[in-house]
DNA sequence: ATCAGTAATAGGAACTATTACCAATAGGAC
DNA sequence: GTCCTATTGGTAATAGTTCCTATTACTGAT
């Protein structure tokens, strides 16, 4: 957690509570809580906080890098997953999973900036059948 | 927009004076506008037209195959550009670009088949500068 | 340890994109 | 034209997220 705090007072933020135990609880899901699932979670430990703080930390968090915010679907998703990887979402189940694999041909960049894109990062979504919906249909 | 009323026809959908105008409003903006940006291009020449007809409409226009809808951000965008390509946010203005240009060394989708998972399409999305804001950083 | 200054919090209201609802309208097959 | 039903317009509702304000907590200086 040392890494919390000292992270936060780099930008001049504050190491509170309630954010140390935001992270702990994002981190130790192991599917992609949204932001009311963590606020569910962390109610638990604290029962009087709020859900604003909750969006405002998980906002800090990912500032920070500590998190990865998801944006699918209705709802954002928050992952504490910091290697390289990319996400299967199921399209029998919905569910949103890590695929711990990295390209086994890492992205070429330099294509698309001879069409002037300057590439900083990308965003690689993958839709099919989890292993359990892969199962379920044979 | 023989095509549309077709398509329409084909899964009992009426085809409509208010649809055939969604669709060519979409086609012809260049960006790839929200909902609200086609409700609003299309109220200069359908003045009553409401909000959710703008929304389900697109909805229909979207399961037919004939523009497609981009998840990003705060709100869906439209884009009735159907051949393969991929998307570009620009971290500086923000906006959603086309690249046209598929992958120079096609997803290898075996990869992932190893791990349990069954891949039936996949989404790229290239985080970086549009040439317009990379030509402004020199 | 106390204090002042500032940032963060709780709680709830406000905001925004999208959907749902329903009475009135209009496509289209006959 | 007539009839049936999908669609529309208008409005209300929903849900995720952000904003607002009084209160509380942290931090650095004294």
């Amino acid at each position: 957690m040392k890494e919390l705090s000292e992270g936060l007072r780099q930008e001049g933020y504050r190491f509170t509570r309630q954010r140390q135990i935001i992270l702990e609880e994002v981190q130790r899901q192991q599917h992609h809580p949204s932001a009311k699932e963590v606020y569910d979670a962390v109610k638990v430990r604290l029962p009087n906080i709020s859900l604003g703080t909750v969006y405002r930390s998980l906002g800090v968090l990912v500032e920070l890098g500590l998190i990865h915010k998801v944006e699918h679907g209705e709802y954002a998703r928050f992952d504490a997953n910091l290697t390289e990887h990319h996400h299967l979402i199921c399209t029998d189940c919905d569910q949103l999973l890590d695929v711990d694999a990295p390209l086994s041909e890492p992205l070429n960049t330099q294509q698309f900036k001879a069409r002037g894109f300057e590439v900083q990062g990308y965003k690689l979504e993958l839709y099919g059948l989890c292993p359990t919906c892969t199962a379920n249909r044979s």
